[in-house]
DNA sequence: ATTAGTGCAAAAGGTTTGCAGACCA
DNA sequence: TGGTCTGCAAACCTTTTGCACTAAT
């Protein structure tokens, strides 16, 4: 199977899939896009569109939800929805791939890979069967800090 | 660490949980939950509702909101979101738990278990510091069929 | 009796969409 | 110039909530 192109850097992987699909640039969608790649962690709109207001404070949340479907569309954000109820976005290029620890008591977010486990998961698939082209694993509990100071309160 | 104990069967958790909380009974309710309980499988409210209302046709959307909020109060249900915008509620007690496997073409899930992958979750957390109380893992790609023809429609 | 549960409809929250005008290729 | 993108506001959908009434303890 033809790999991942070392150079699949999302400005471009955007750049090119804009351009072949009839589709064209703007400032905004750009601002938007640069501002998601930059930031990383796992953005819901709301804090995607705060961070673009303070660079150019007119861009409509339409155009962030449009941005953001944009570029779940070329593979580039996936949708998480982790124990709350928001939707958060993050990079999802497969070089990044990563798995989540979701500490239920602060909220804290720690990423993850472990190749044992991965190959695990295609070997169950495998089993069933299937053939799989993404997956998803989050593990909720208590971080270390919370899992100490019993009390604390939740960090938001 | 105490273990779950054999006869908490869903039906007795729920009545002890509302003896124990100063709530009450009611007919809908005990329908909710029945329904819920002998149904199995990943439920949307909607289609817990249409159920509902095979029987009892003037039980209200809200009742079946509270009740599957109920369920989840006491452990007995647990929301999910796959790939769609859905919420979907399933039985959740500890001695059931398993992860899925989900066909994006025809929307098929399958149930697995893994011993080896639930252990690899515990030592990955473990050496984060993390002590885990609960974790959700999904797979996604084509399954059997769909991955032969690749041309057939989506199920749903 | 008292208090919790229900149905209804309105409200709320997040996301999508129609439209007229702005902008890019 | 033609078609895409934007901002705005309205529309949508799912979930929650206020209220008057019903029912369980």
């Amino acid at each position: 199977m033809p790999s991942t192109q070392r150079h699949d850097e999302p400005r471009e992987i955007l750049r090119r899939y804009i351009a072949e699909n009839g589709l064209k640039s703007s400032k905004q969608r750009d601002l938007v896009a640069e501002v998601f790649f930059s930031t990383g962690g796992h953005l819901r709109v709301e804090e995607l569109l705060e961070k673009v207001r303070e660079v150019s404070p007119r861009v409509s949340q339409a155009t962030v939800y449009r941005t953001v479907r944009l570029l779940q569309d070329c593979g580039l954000a996936a949708a998480r929805h982790f124990s709350d109820r928001e939707t958060r976005y993050e990079s999802s290029d497969a070089e990044h791939h990563h798995d989540h620890l979701i500490c239920t008591r602060c909220g804290r977010i720690v990423e993850f890979l472990n190749d044992r486990i991965e190959k695990l998961q295609h070997d169950v698939a495998r089993a069933h069967g299937f053939t799989v082209t993404a997956h998803r694993l989050e593990l909720y509990g208590l971080c270390a800090t919370c899992s100490t100071r019993r009390r604390q309160r939740r960090a938001r």
